[in-house]
DNA sequence: GCTGCCGACTAATGCGCTTTAGCCTGCGGG
DNA sequence: CCCGCAGGCTAAAGCGCATTAGTCGGCAGC
């Protein structure tokens, strides 16, 4: 016993109720003038009571645009175990884009080209306004593209060199350097000298700034063998580099690994091995999670805002979509959250 | 130095190059009769040239629908914390949306009324054709909004029992019966008689459920003292429940925990309070993720294959969009895996 | 030889909204 | 007294596509 589904007003409808154009709704409706005062009250209270909404549809295609912004998450099916980072991140995206009636259209690709393409076709399906693009990477094909295509967007994350070369991409960038940074200085008060950095994709752009800065920080302090090794980011490769690493001729007293996932399939290789932590083994996780504070012992984590991280990335894009001219913004610096798994050595 | 973007083609150019009217374009690109061969196939060459994919605003606004499909994930914010559940279900349903062209708008929610709230919000703003609905409850209002919205819906998880009543929503049904009688089976093989279920939101559908089947299944073998309690999900509700019950009068020995993230925190409560996993205290999580196989002891889990299911539910929408009855299927059952925190006691 | 019909197209309409061009009415200035 | 002008509104066009209603030529049937 199906309903006949209620059928959605229009601005016709409208029009009709306040026995004026439908023009002069439009007027009323978007604060256009043309219209007196009076009736642009009486065509809200219409609407209002109609419950009317306009439809991103006939909107887009009358020039307003789409009303939409795209997010893909181009990464390895494999690699999204217990990501926390990215729902994150959305969750604080969100809550700003509500507030303009901008929706979300997300995607999911299986590697960067994959990602292209679906910014191709969305620009020529006209399904977006404006782009998050996320983890930005060294010689990065996408800026050029979405200049291309003339798509507005905020980069989350940096690029390296060449921003400011396109025309409406805004970035918001991460202080990967500070935060490696205050890890270093932290394990290095701490009297470690041989720290190693267990880093994620070795294309991504914040990798190789991490990986520069620890070698940077290493050599102003004056600390031998600070090394990198890159992973895709999960337990398994996580586990595995900890395993060489201990195997090693001289292993280091303090591993920083680049996500949590990775730090906890760490701390088990080291219980696994017998390598007692804090004791023999410091360990640092870049990213805090519930998994930080569950484990056994607890891991020392940098502690970023996340949400906070992707509300200011979705003001980025509104603005520019309104129009403002593209910026360079810094996130907040990361605080390290000191728990059990780091100690004096 | 901005250059101009690229026009997007439109089937005006198309008909133009291929010197025929737009509706002989239209005709040929949707394989609809009217046109020749040879014509719809020189049409289907230029198109192709000029790079052209059809505006879903025309589309939606003549009447075809949008070809995106919405999904909106209420959950305070807090408790989703490594929710892989999520990003995996997502992955497995982008895969076959892709594949139909559909596109995905994605939102997060506080809670259920902001929910709905969006989906009357969607519908009026014609953006979606369809929805997947996760985490039904009981006494779950969607559906009956969805119904009198005319929305077709795919509910993720399974309704308690009015399914059928509803106009075009299908059903993806999750064994949670039969998972936790495998549960339940496998921790009274072992020889547990005091098992209890730390399970989460008890608005839930599927959290009663669960809580029921235990009874049931414990009732069956005479076990006694099989209860539930009820949380939120975090790992900070999971320990304090932990806590509690390790310190009643006859503490279980087998508990059952309702996501990774609480059975991970539980286990960390035990290594706090000198209790041996699974010496003393069998530890079972429902939903296994790199979590589970990264603790010590590692966690023995209820595996299922979660972008499967994802894109089993995103089948069941296309073939409700496509104008099929609404169906009810149920999901492969999942299996345990059988780790290092389940043993004889 | 005319009618009827079918295949291959084209013209025209509508979807819901924005926007531009007009159309009145009343008013002040010349 | 007429003109110009501004305010308040309506009519109409256009966005890109699908669809319905023609149009036109050719071919079979009577």
């Amino acid at each position: 016993m199906r309903r006949t589904p209620a059928r959605r007003p229009t601005m016709k409808d409208i029009a009709r109720r306040a026995g004026v154009s439908e023009s002069a709704v439009s007027f009323a409706l978007n604060g256009r003038p043309g219209v007196s005062d009076a009736t642009r009250e009486r065509v809200r209270q219409v609407a209002e009571q109609l419950g009317w909404q306009p439809s991103t549809a006939a909107r887009a295609l009358s020039g307003e645009g789409a009303a939409t912004v795209g997010l893909v998450l181009a990464r390895p099916a494999r690699t999204l175990g217990a990501e926390s980072f990215f729902l994150q991140l959305v969750s604080g995206v969100q809550e700003v884009l509500a507030d303009h009636r901008l929706g979300l259209l997300f995607q999911m690709a299986e590697d960067i080209d994959a990602e292209c393409a679906a910014y191709r076709r969305w620009w020529a399906e006209r399904r977006v306004d404006g782009l998050l693009v996320v983890d930005p990477r060294a010689d990065d094909p996408r800026p050029a593209l979405l200049d291309e295509l003339g798509l507005p967007a905020v980069v989350i994350g940096a690029l390296d060199g060449d921003d400011g070369a396109y025309g409406a991409i805004s970035t918001l960038w991460a202080d990967d350097t500070g935060a490696m940074a205050s890890i270093v200085g932290h394990l290095h008060a701490l009297g470690h000298r041989r720290i190693t950095h267990v880093a994620g994709l070795p294309e991504l752009a914040h990798t190789r700034r991490r990986m520069a800065c620890l070698r940077t920080e290493a050599e102003r302090r004056g600390l031998p063998d600070a090394t990198s090794v890159t992973t895709d980011y999960s337990d398994a490769q996580g586990a595995e580099a900890t395993r060489r690493l201990l195997s090693g001729p001289q292993p280091p007293t303090a591993i920083v690994y680049d996500n949590d996932v990775m730090a906890v399939a760490g701390l088990a290789v080291a219980a696994e091995r017998g390598v007692s932590v804090p004791g023999e083994l410091s360990i640092v996780a870049w990213d805090d999670s519930v998994l930080c504070r569950s484990t056994h012992p607890s891991l020392t984590a940098l502690t970023r805002d996340t949400p906070a991280f992707g509300r200011q990335a979705a003001h980025l894009l509104t603005a520019l979509l309104a129009g403002a001219p593209p910026t360079r913004v810094q996130a907040s610096t990361p605080r390290l959250t000191t728990r059990e798994s780091t100690s004096w050595t």
